[in-house]
DNA sequence: CGATCTTACGGGATTCGTAAACATA
DNA sequence: TATGTTTACGAATCCCGTAAGATCG
């Protein structure tokens, strides 16, 4: 069985609209003889002559408009499958699924969002606030395209690329003792009532791994940020926030304070399937946040300067 | 823009499901160099890299998704717009029309068409019954793919194929006086009561060139074959009937006799359109009416035949 | 005789298969 | 090291364009 080519049913339909030989050559660039040769090997192909044709006319046979019928179809499908995959190419449509721990899906990552989108209205955009786990695992599943996200010990199936080092900080009210050093020490914190983040954030589970025994023991344990903030504004306690959720605690009455020593610090990962290359529309907004990560820990000013020129 | 292939939508599927360099070669028996190379190809070809492939794995890239819905409905439409024309080559299915005088069509056709039917039962047969003028035109505007039927005058852009002279005989009541006589000549008919068809039809035509003057004016001037047998059974004169209409003459009372005389024929011909070819049905019908032509004039015995064995 | 399709034929590109190189678990 | 893909390369094939041939009005 002959194999047809998209160059013969250009052919066929040219030919059958011009009902002249020349006519459709010149159609399709090529000179007359070839045009024929191209004819005749179609009509090999389907086994039937599809043409009538003397020097004065050109006519379908009848298994010609037989063939002609789905022709035009076949034909206008396969330039429609041909535009479609460039629409994804240049990114006119598509759609990318992200996953990124809520402090990134709060602060930074709107901004980045929001200029894309701007760049690209027609890829879609699926944002998913989970933490580290769920959005591993629904990356790994195919899911989500990528995510932004700590490591974890199971990283089978998975890679990751380095994004930014988030250094933490202490949150505490203006008032309080540890207010008055510039910098803090785990030892520091072992004295006060400290308010932790769920066992599995992604801080917490940092933390567990720095902190010093005695400050591990968790006097308050909430899901979010705005309620840890909360709690500490109320005076019961202190806390420990990467740098990129600071601007949560923009507050008169709370001070922040870096931690000393080399441990306190969450290295966040752009993280996708092994061995699978992402979609364009993907690999841009990846790029995107890679050329962009300086600003996190600055949420607010990618924020304000999205918000000035929303397109390039 | 490069021109895409079946062979490279077969390599791209096969890949797709195989995951498996190759294997998907094999199933498209080529080696896997060179099947590595019609995949190239093809990505090439649409501009983006369609599978992501280690010697580990093979899988899909998101823009190998996006392709991969097309391909494999554009395969299919593909081959099924192949066996289409494969059934119409066959002639597992299509169509034929075709028109012949109301003498043919009633005595000697239905017994060809019986056969055809018999031997393609997915071919449609449309029969239309009609004098030749009509069934001319209609074969020129392409209604009929061919028509059975006389001549005439203005034949521009319909070719005929000589099928039958169809010669003419008296036929009158078995006691009138001509049917002492073993042939009749055409002075003898002036004598009697003419009982003709309606002036447009092929054997009124026919005659009026044939006929002595006398004889041509019309007793009776009728439109179906029944009336004017109906009319010489009565009495009321006689009548001219060409050999392939005479089953309808079958009575004990009627006798039929030859026309002597060299024009007292009629000339039938396959009609078609000028340069244009049929159908492969249509020209497997006409090539069976044209083996049989012999039995036109003969037409019960065709019937019978057919009656008696009616699939081969 | 002019317009038009087909055949002939040489050159260049494409594609195939074999063999070697390369990559990864 | 074993499996599996890519690269290298010579040979066969395909396809194009030019030129000559054939056919119909």
């Amino acid at each position: 069985m002959h194999d047809l080519s998209t160059r013969q049913l250009r052919a066929f339909v040219a030919l059958a609209q011009e009902r002249h030989f020349t006519r459709a050559a010149a159609r399709c660039h090529v000179t007359q003889p070839a045009f024929s040769a191209i004819i005749q090997s179609l009509e090999a192909g389907v086994g039937a002559r599809l043409f009538d044709r003397s020097t004065r006319s050109v006519e379908l046979t009848p298994e010609g408009e037989v063939f002609g019928i789905s022709a035009s179809r076949l034909l206008a499908e396969f330039e429609r499958a041909q535009s479609d995959i460039g629409d994804h190419l240049a990114q006119r449509q598509g759609h990318v699924s992200v996953g990124a721990l809520p402090s990134l899906a709060a602060g930074w990552l709107p901004g980045i969002l929001a200029q894309y989108r701007a760049d690209y209205p027609g890829v879609g955009i699926s944002l998913v606030d989970a933490l580290a786990d769920v959005c591993l695992d629904r990356v790994r599943s195919g899911e989500l395209d990528f995510a932004l996200a700590a490591r974890r010990n199971d990283m089978t199936g998975l890679e990751g690329e380095f994004l930014y080092a988030d250094k933490f900080y202490l949150v505490c009210p203006a008032t309080h003792p540890l207010a008055k050093r510039r910098t803090i020490r785990p030892a520091d914190l072992a004295r006060w009532p400290l308010v932790h983040m769920t066992r599995n954030s992604s801080v917490r589970q940092r933390l567990e791994q720095v902190l010093p025994a005695a400050a591990r023991a968790a006097t308050f344990e909430v899901e979010h940020l705005a309620t840890a903030i909360g709690l500490v504004r109320a005076g019961l306690g202190v806390s420990v926030m990467p740098a990129m959720t600071l601007f949560h605690a923009k507050a008169p009455e709370l001070v922040v304070r870096p931690m000393a020593g080399a441990g306190f610090t969450r290295s966040l990962y752009l993280i996708k399937r092994e061995g699978r290359s992402l979609s364009i529309a993907a690999q841009t907004l990846h790029d995107r946040m890679m050329a962009q990560r300086e600003q996190i820990g600055r949420a607010e000013s990618v924020l304000s300067a999205s918000a000035q020129q929303p397109a390039s």
